[in-house]
DNA sequence: TAATACCTTACTAAATTTGTCAAGTATTTT
DNA sequence: AAAATACTTGACAAATTTAGTAAGGTATTA
């Protein structure tokens, strides 16, 4: 049950490493391919959209890389997986087109609102930064309605 | 990213359904696709999965239909979509089965597992109970780590 | 000009999702 | 007993999504 995609999880990754070689240090995609264990054609293809949404800038050339556009501080783990898979949207009627024709009547419509906006703050809260300092995540408190 | 099935988003629908009928009015299932725009069919499927994992009896014949196993306050809806699509297992990693071979090293291992523990967290929490309270699920606070 | 390294598009095999269909079993009512 | 109601089960398939691969092109530097 929802599960993340693979691109998602790599694209993190691949940020992670970029991360380390903020703010002037190129990074290589085949550096990135080989510290991570993804295929270097695959990452292009991640790159390529993340560089699209504008979360990092790239270097042609021997010597070249990716670099983040902007500091680790400044790029949450929800803008690499809304630039790759899109916003959360785990129903079709919280999706931000075309809201359910029944979503007066479904009991469920804040339900998934509720979680969903949820899960965007953890996400959104979370940095690069935070992960270059290896931050301990806390998971304990379930925080209900 | 992240989306719900719609075999769960009916599956908690069914349910809801159902526990109009508590405790002791049995619901048919041609009255649960009705209220709820699913096929009787599909539901067929999803409410036999629902009965094998302990959440609902069925009663045969003229009048029949089907019964929570318990009380509205204790069935989750956490309950029933791991009925119907497992644990939230947002990275092959974090699936209970075998862990990823490199976990140890893995940067972002912590940061799903917090992640999908917050989502179990808020999903057992919530019960059909709720649901049939119409009740407001907070959705402001933006929990960070 | 050779080497490095990013850029872009197209394509496809596999997995998953989202159902449908058909035939069967149990229970109650008449 | 017979008919009607309603759950039970297993097989199957279309549609969609995922998870990549492949190939050729463009820009930069030494
Ligand atoms: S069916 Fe659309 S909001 Fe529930
Ligand atoms: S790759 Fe397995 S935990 Fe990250």
């Amino acid at each position: 049950m929802l599960k993340l995609s693979t691109k998602g999880q790599y694209g993190v990754r691949a940020m992670f490493e970029i991360a380390r070689g903020y703010p002037e240090h190129p990074v290589a995609i085949r550096e990135i391919a080989e510290r991570q264990d993804v295929s270097v054609a695959y990452l292009e293809q991640i790159l390529n959209t993340l560089r699209k949404a504008g979360l990092i800038t790239s270097v042609r050339g021997p010597g070249g890389g990716y670099l983040l556009s902007r500091s680790p501080r400044e790029i949450s783990i929800g803008e690499i997986l809304r630039g790759l898979d899109g916003p959360v949207a785990l129903t079709a009627c919280q999706d931000p087109l075309a809201g359910c024709v029944r979503a007066d009547g479904c009991v469920t419509s804040l339900l998934w609102k509720a979680l969903g906006e949820k899960i965007e703050g953890f996400l959104d809260q979370m940095t690069l930064h935070d992960l270059l300092a290896g931050k301990k995540f806390g998971s304990e408190r379930a925080v209900g309605a």
